[in-house]
DNA sequence: GACAATAGATGATGATCGTAATCTATAATG
DNA sequence: CATTATAGATTACGATCATCATCTATTGTC
């Protein structure tokens, strides 16, 4: 059946928005098109009226998935603008992310399999992420404590979503959640050797 | 054909060892049963009187990949135990092992495929190799320079896993180089606000 | 040397994959 | 209201998937 404009239109977008979830947490080659578009409402005859191929869905919904995240990210910012890097490292690396592999962050979850693909744009959208959350963690600098504010933001990043990976392919025991709290003590509290702990630097 | 009984034991062991590599460079659902098989210059035919089911090979090969990874650290710890952390670092973190997929790390390669697979076993595997990884970094801590030694291990092997990751997904462009020189620095050269640079700590 | 055990090849199973041609009912247009 | 463009459904294509039953040729054993 036929559908208004707008219905069209919101259904377009409904379809990455829901690929965008169901990619991150079944992988790029776990999920088909078919099962992608009935999770979205519709059988996926329609499909390839939409896009040009499931690689072509692939690349929008990554981006889509980057795109919620970045706004996410200026919302905490926004927020409570001095806390900006004890929320950031407190939430990426919490449980609740660890286990909200449909709404997480695209870089632990979808990074690896990216790599195994031979797609451009795909990899200009990773490029894109990260080049995102270098700039956030520079632009939230100040909220860092003193110890953390001297390392490149590229290694906080690695370490951030390093964590995260190790800590969803151990599982939800005991041994993930030890890895994840050593790694926010190791951003967040100021070294003992350097100073007094507990104390966020400047 | 019926075969010697060594002749099937060294087939047996091939096929694992082929799919170690195998499974690395394109994921645990990348390649087929068939296609593994004949890497191992088999047909796909004889593939389950050896092994119980795909996911039974995909934790066999796993671990003889962890396994082989263990043996190239005791061997450069053995070779030049003063210089095991830089080696360590400096190799993990190069282009060449970030092109060698096949060969590489697990953690970065595998482990978030691994998180999507519902198999204790396999999930095992990654916390002995994590475990590994992170004992072994204790146990280079006098190699380090101070800045790094006085970091948790756990927080120094996301770092490296994260900078695989997210190095292999940017593809082989300047800004994956760029990342990874960061990272190295940040790990290997003694934190300028606190010391020269350049010479490693202790 | 005859017999039995078995490693591996052949080939088929049903499911699922991405892709696409075709159809149909309705929204947009005049 | 009649016409046309089109969103989405139906259906099917050929490939590939993991799995397995069956067959065969050779090795190990007596």
């Amino acid at each position: 059946m036929r559908v208004s404009r707008t219905q069209a239109q919101e259904n377009h977008a409904r379809v990455i928005e829901t690929a965008a979830g169901l990619l991150r947490t079944h992988g790029y080659d776990g999920i088909g098109v078919a099962d992608l578009m009935k999770a979205a409402g519709l059988t996926h005859g329609g499909f390839y009226r939409n896009f040009a191929s499931k690689d072509d869905l692939i690349v929008k919904a990554t981006r889509c998935a980057l795109e919620s995240t970045r706004t996410t990210l200026e919302q905490a910012q926004a927020t409570a603008p001095e806390a900006a890097f004890t929320t950031l490292v407190t939430e990426y690396l919490s449980q609740r992310h660890c286990q909200a592999t449909e709404s997480g962050c695209i870089l632990p979850a979808l990074a690896a399999d990216a790599a195994r693909r031979d797609d451009p744009a795909l990899r200009a959208v990773f490029r894109e992420a990260i080049a995102n959350y270098l700039a956030y963690l520079g632009s939230i600098a100040p909220t860092m404590p003193t110890h953390t504010q001297a390392r490149k933001p590229e290694a906080i990043l690695a370490e951030l979503v390093g964590a995260v990976v190790l800590a969803r392919a151990m599982g939800t025991g005991e041994q993930a959640n030890d890895l994840l709290e050593a790694i926010v003590s190791d951003l967040k509290e100021v070294n003992t050797e350097l100073a007094p702990t507990g104390t966020p630097g400047q």
